[in-house]
DNA sequence: TAGATTGTTAATCGATTAACAATC
DNA sequence: TAGATTGTTAATCGATTAACAATC
């Protein structure tokens, strides 16, 4: 077992991911794994997934392979999942509100518990039963409610400053989808969402082709 | 310049990266900008940025740096993002309707020209102007319209069955929000949003830390 | 026992950083 | 010229894969 200290951040993404295929295999009542089977799921090989578990303890049997079940519980338990993660969820616009909606971060663990947007004209709205609250009442919201996750979906330019706004109300982890690097204090962890950078990589992959009449840069092979 | 057949995926995602920085600093009327600059403004050192250009060409001067006009250019012809890519959106869910409102896309260089869902009711609705259509139609108007990019925002278990449809329909490049491994046949670039496994990160580099009063799982140091 | 599969080390591969000659 | 900064190679660092003894 290596220096947990120092865990990659793909080992972590992984990790996320072999929960997730876990999850499913046991409500479908699979009782037992390989290292192979999970790679297989996920599009990693079985080497890598030993290699990955590896950084956390032993979970399988030589011979047999994991039982789901166990090593389900595990990977909750590492990735602090067990609970509840409580969000605020900073802008309502038409992210927020997709987000506020939606119910798979709910499933998986976090629970936006308070909605905040700048624009008084917003705090008329109601998402899922959470009243859009003005930006003034961001701390102490979030010290009463125990927050300690954000979500940023403002515009650019506000962004920073909603960051610096949090980080002083104690939440220690942020989804940014604004596209702009955020300035935060060590000990506050920030994961972007850029869905424009992710197409212009796509766009990237696939070169010069957009259909047959629109074709017009084609890079060199 | 190394083998431009081989461009690991981290430098195209740093491209996009420094072409929306580039764009920024053209907008502000600055001329030209160091290597050193660049890498601060997106996290990357000096030398990063140099090699990561290095695999498209030379675009600086030795002694003053790199002319943001010229570059902003040349990045936008490595991305293929002269023009206009055109984007067919499927799931006219909370996540999908919060995209075709978004103009964001639309700045970058992806313009949705047509909106699909399964569900006949939804075919009443019309967002940012274009109607929902029926799952159907979808190969007919993708041809049509020379959709070569497309959105998925589907529920998990339809999410492989969209894919293939759209592929059918002649996508090259799908953007995916179900959270399941989508097998495309090769030539397809799938590029994947999977928010919740972001969040799962998020709480893993946070450990047990949710606020003092629903502490319940510190991993060990 | 024989076959399967883990845990773990060593070898390989790839990406980042350091360094510096070229040159503006 | 002197100072700055690129383009590019070599050195370092880190992550993935291969291999295999341990063992179910």
């Amino acid at each position: 077992m290596p220096d947990p200290a120092v865990i990659p951040r793909a080992v972590i993404q992984r990790m996320s991911l072999y929960l997730r295929q876990l999850e499913r295999l046991d409500r479908d009542g699979v009782e037992t794994i390989s290292s192979a089977q999970l790679g297989e799921a996920i599009g990693a090989s079985s080497a890598q997934v030993r290699k990955d578990l590896d950084y956390f303890g032993q979970f399988g049997q030589r011979g047999i392979g994991y039982n789901v079940a166990t090593l389900t519980r595990a990977l909750r338990s590492i990735l602090a999942l067990e609970g509840e993660w409580r969000v605020a969820l900073v802008g309502a616009g038409n992210i927020g509100r997709a987000l506020a909606t939606a119910r798979i971060l709910r499933e998986r663990g976090f629970r936006i518990v308070a909605l905040f947007d700048s624009d008084p004209r917003k705090e008329a709205c109601t998402w899922a039963g959470l009243r859009v609250q003005p930006m003034g009442d961001l701390k102490r919201v979030c010290r009463e409610q125990h927050i300690t996750v954000g979500i940023i979906a403002v515009p650019s330019d506000a962004a920073q400053s909603v960051a610096e706004q949090l980080v002083e109300a104690g939440v220690r982890g942020i989804l940014n989808f604004a596209p702009v690097r955020l300035n935060v204090p060590a000990g506050v962890e920030v994961s972007d969402v850029d869905l424009a950078s992710q197409l212009q990589q796509l766009a990237f992959l696939l070169g010069g082709r957009r259909g047959e009449q629109h074709q017009s840069v084609i890079r060199s092979p």
